[in-house]
RNA sequence: GCCCCCGUGGCGGAAUUGGUAGACGCGCUCGACUCAAAAUCGAGUUCCGCAAGGAGUGCCGGUUCGAGUCCGGCCGGGGGCACCA
């Protein structure tokens, strides 16, 4: 063996037997149990960054871990490669999305294998494959016949510049993020996937996926939404003098309409329905409100003046958090009056408010200022009456509101029939009087949105749809499958290329042989990720899936992947899993068993005086003053981004990976350092000479032929504790296991247990330095690749210790420490405790109170 | 505003059910080797103190024989949602 570890001849000598030996294929051929092990898969953006490494670094100890422990892996790898980026770059370079993503692919894979991840490469796909997206139209249609996809008008931001549609997250400021111009707001028709279908099993089943992180959970679960309630009818109350005007509050601000009668008679807005999941409080009305797109506003407005201005000024009203954070609620009194649904003889104000919206539960609220801020802050500028119905204790009843509403629980009060009840009780009465007397039923309200899928770009996967004027929207026939996008394309107009291609829109249609249009949006890349898990499983040509084989790998044991995709991705993921499901199509509830979201990788930031950010070369050779920064996301713009490939061409795959696993807990974030990377590439040359040494003396030259036995322990103890923190996915605290076996071992004399101990150590260490533990493997003359070596299995009868430590307190002080056998009995480590003399002299000659002993562990004499 | 998580040495972080706080790594100090350096090896490294000893897990209080861990109240940091009725 060479007096180093030399990685730049090692690791590519590894990785190629690897390849060629197909070490990491999934076999599925059901001899050993299955491991599906699954990293979420890389956008190809041009070159892999440290944060991939480390994702793709913690999937890869894993699944070499499972494979040494006889299990069948599917460790796979894509890339979810249809996107923007591509088409700004084929602006930007006047590529072709299809080139310019191909390369980065082949760039990236390359990156990739050059830290020697256990990969199976024989199924890597991309899903701007029409191989795989001509699949995900089948799957398109599947649900689209089943009645899961749905086209409606909905509101977008259109980008009147690049004439596109954007993501609420590119709108920045009320600007187009690439072209900086004014969003609109803009009404469109588009796909919708039913996932609202889906509300209530998604947010049951949240309770099942017990190996998901509880924030994940959590954030899914208040994405969803749930909302328990009653909705319930408002009837507008006829007036002598027609409908009313505005009078009083806002509307002295706007003109009044000269025509005061508004048209709702006849055109089914003599009344409206509320939502309110606090149906209890509902003696504690002291108005009503309307969005103000509401269909009532919008008639209303069409003969007032004053409200039409009041709508508008709504509409312009800024939506960042910012701005919803500070805005005044505004409103305006319609003038109408509403019965109260329990009393025909109250009648209730009807304003248009600012902070009512259309798009959740009915568009429309009554307003309890007692027990709801909003409704209060309301109530206080417009004069309404604010009236208690909730006391927390009976002398609390006729306390008046203040400035806050009062949400907590309590008795109701003021509130009629209900009086006594606890807020509980009266909403279950009023629910029950509502639906009893017919104005109002017991309801749920999602926050959840069905999934709009549409995108006005080029870059994606084509909707298989057929529009017609004679037959509507016609589903392609399956044999047109793959509808393939046309490389013909031209980005030097701003806007869909795909719109303004001469031909590949003018088709016959499917049903009736006239003249169609193809569908010339896109699909939205969520659908293209929310079901590669199970292409990876299976990939048959002639369908998207092999159902059997599909349902053999999956649920995915183990996925791992930024926190970013909490809500998004894997609640998409989850939605098409139980979509298939219902339609029959594969028999799996939820898509992944286990989740693990990992941290980021941060770096130090530098910036010069005049705020000029430096990377860390620049920051050392800088002349002047340099600001050390805080330490933050890796990102281009902070130019504290770390590129991996000349770190491993430097130091090699495995002080990389190494370091990728060391210090930091792998859900939080790890501080990229220079010192870091150098230690890992210390321990990596450490292990060699330990194993170099071993290697070098031979068995024939031990000093003695004694078995080491508190060795032996040592090693057992290691190989439990390596074990379960990688499957516990702790990989820091695998990671310190092996440090301390390895300052063990450089410690212990030779001996037949150590020789043994420098070879089960490789073995632990083997799945986080690869290259390394099979140069050694090969290098003291075991057969066979490590990668298929067996785990080591820990000796219970070596893993007790003979002799423990016992703690000795006095009033919960550590005073002295003794050793004791394992499991000696509770009077003899008493009597112990009380011979030692630390202890005599805290006690002065007094007998002690009590004595605690905690067998194995201390005792605490009480003084 | 609502919801959630986290505060431990100079730094990253360990610490079963409450039971020896600081494992392991980084950094630093001293020493060995060397002409010197790198590499490597040895010793040390929570704070105060020469020591004996004392203090110590953001702060204040509580429960307990015993609290980093449990409870209450603050302070600080991070994340998610965002006028959700």
């Amino acid at each position: 063996m060479a007096a180093r570890f030399n990685p730049l001849e090692a690791d590519a000598r590894w990785q190629k037997v690897w390849e060629e030996q197909g070490t990491f294929h999934a076999s599925g051929d059901g001899a050993r149990p299955r491991a599906y092990v699954l990293e979420m898969f890389p956008y190809p953006s041009g070159r892999i960054h440290i944060g991939h490494v480390r994702n793709y670094v913690m999937g890869d100890v894993l699944a070499r871990y499972k494979r040494m422990n006889g299990f069948d892996v599917l460790h796979p790898m894509g890339w979810d490669a249809f996107g923007m980026p591509a088409e700004n770059a084929a602006m930007e370079k006047k590529v072709h999305p299809g080139e310019w993503t191909r390369s980065n692919i082949d760039t990236m894979r390359g990156q990739l294998k050059l830290l020697g991840f256990a990969i199976d490469w024989t199924r890597e796909f991309a899903t701007c494959d029409p191989s795989y997206y001509g699949h995900e139209q089948a799957l398109f249609l599947d649900l689209f016949e089943a009645g899961l996809v749905y086209r409606k008008q909905s509101e977008v931001n259109w980008d009147p510049v690049d004439m596109t549609v954007l993501a609420n997250e590119q709108v920045i400021d009320g600007r187009g993020w690439r072209s900086g111009a004014l969003v609109e707001r803009r009404k469109l028709s588009q796909w919708f996937l039913r996932i609202t279908d889906f509300a209530d099993e998604l947010l049951d089943g949240l309770g099942r996926l017990d190996q998901w992180p509880d924030k994940v959970r959590l954030m899914q679960e208040n994405w969803i939404g749930k909302s328990q309630g009653l909705r319930f009818r408002f009837d507008i109350s006829p007036s002598p003098s027609g409908e009313g005007v505005g009078g009083w509050g806002m509307s002295q601000l706007y003109p009044t309409s000269p025509t005061p009668t508004p048209p709702l008679k006849g055109r089914g807005l003599e009344s409206f329905e509320v939502f309110t999941t606090r149906p209890d409080t509902i003696f504690g009305a002291s108005f009503a409100a309307i969005a103000p797109d509401h269909p009532i506003a919008l008639a209303l407005a069409e003969g007032n003046g004053g409200l039409a201005a009041f709508i508008a000024e709504c509409k312009q009203g800024g939506t960042t958090a910012a701005e919803l954070e500070t805005a005044e609620k505004k409103g305006f009194d319609t003038g109408i009056r509403v019965i109260h649904p329990l009393d025909p003889e109250w009648k209730l104000p009807l304003y248009v408010a600012n902070f009512v919206l259309m798009d959740y539960g009915t568009g429309a609220i009554f307003g309890c200022p007692a027990h709801d801020q909003r409704d209060l802050d309301f109530a206080r500028k417009y004069g309404l009456p604010v009236t208690r119905v909730v006391a927390p204790s009976p002398e609390e009843a006729e306390e008046p509101i203040g400035d806050e509403a009062y949400s907590g629980p309590g008795r109701l009060v003021n509130s009629r029939f209900l009086d006594g009840l606890t807020a509980e009780d009266g909403i279950r009465e009023v629910i029950a009087r509502a639906e009893a007397d017919g104005w109002g039923e017991g309801t749920t309200v999602w926050r959840l949105r069905d999934w709009g899928v549409s995108r006005q770009r080029y870059w994606g996967t084509p909707i298989p749809i057929v529009h017609c004027e004679a037959c509507g929207p016609v589903a392609v026939p399956r044999d047109q499958l793959p509808i393939v996008l046309p490389e013909d394309i031209d980005f030097e107009t701003p806007g869909n290329p795909l719109d303004r291609h001469p031909t590949w829109s003018k088709v016959d249609c499917p049903e009736c042989g006239g003249s169609a249009r193809r569908e010339t949006d896109t699909l939205d890349t969520f659908v293209d990720s929310s079901w590669y898990f199970i292409r990876f499983a299976s990939q048959p040509g002639d369908a998207p899936f092999d159902r059997a084989e599909a349902e053999r790998w999956l649920p995915v044991d183990q996925y791992i992947g930024g926190v970013e995709h909490a809500i998004l991705h894997l609640l998409y993921a989850r939605f098409w899993t139980r979509a298939l499901q219902r339609i029959g199509k594969l028999d799996v509830v939820e898509p992944f068993r286990g989740l693990f979201t990992q941290g980021m990788v941060t770096h130090v930031t530098f910036q010069d005086p005049q705020g000029k950010w430096l990377t860390p070369e620049e920051a050392e050779s800088h002349g002047g003053p340099v600001i050390r920064g805080r330490v933050e996301k890796m990102s281009k713009s902070k130019r504290n981004t770390v590129d991996p490939e000349p770190i491993v061409d430097q130091y090699g795959a495995d002080a990389v990976r190494w370091f990728m696993l060391s210090d930091s807990p792998p859900e939080r974030d790890l501080e990229w350092s220079e010192a870091g990377i150098q230690g890992s590439w210390r321990f990596v040359q450490r292990l060699w000479r330990l194993a170099d040494e071993e290697a070098g003396r031979g068995s024939s030259t031990w000093l003695g032929d004694g078995e080491d036995a508190a060795l032996d322990r040592k090693v057992h103890r290691a190989i439990a504790a390596v074990g379960a923190n990688i499957e516990a996915l702790a990989f820091n605290k695998a990671v310190a296991n092996l440090y301390e076996l390895t300052n063990a071992l450089e410690k212990a004399p030779a001996s037949p247990s150590r020789s043994r101990a420098v070879e089960t150590l490789i073995r632990l260490a083997a799945p986080m330095v690869p290259h390394l533990a099979e140069e050694v493997w090969a290098a003291i003359g075991q057969e066979g690749l490590i990668a298929q070596a067996e785990w080591p299995v820990a000796d219970p009868a070596l893993l007790v210790e003979e002799e423990v430590t016992i703690a000795v307190q006095v009033n919960g002080k550590l005073r002295d420490t003794l050793t004791a056998p394992k499991g000696a009995a509770r009077e003899t480590l008493e009597e112990m405790a009380l011979a030692s003399e630390k202890v005599a002299r805290i006690l002065e000659g007094k007998p002690a109170r009590k004595v605690i002993v905690v067998p194995d562990r201390l005792v605490n004499v009480v003084a």
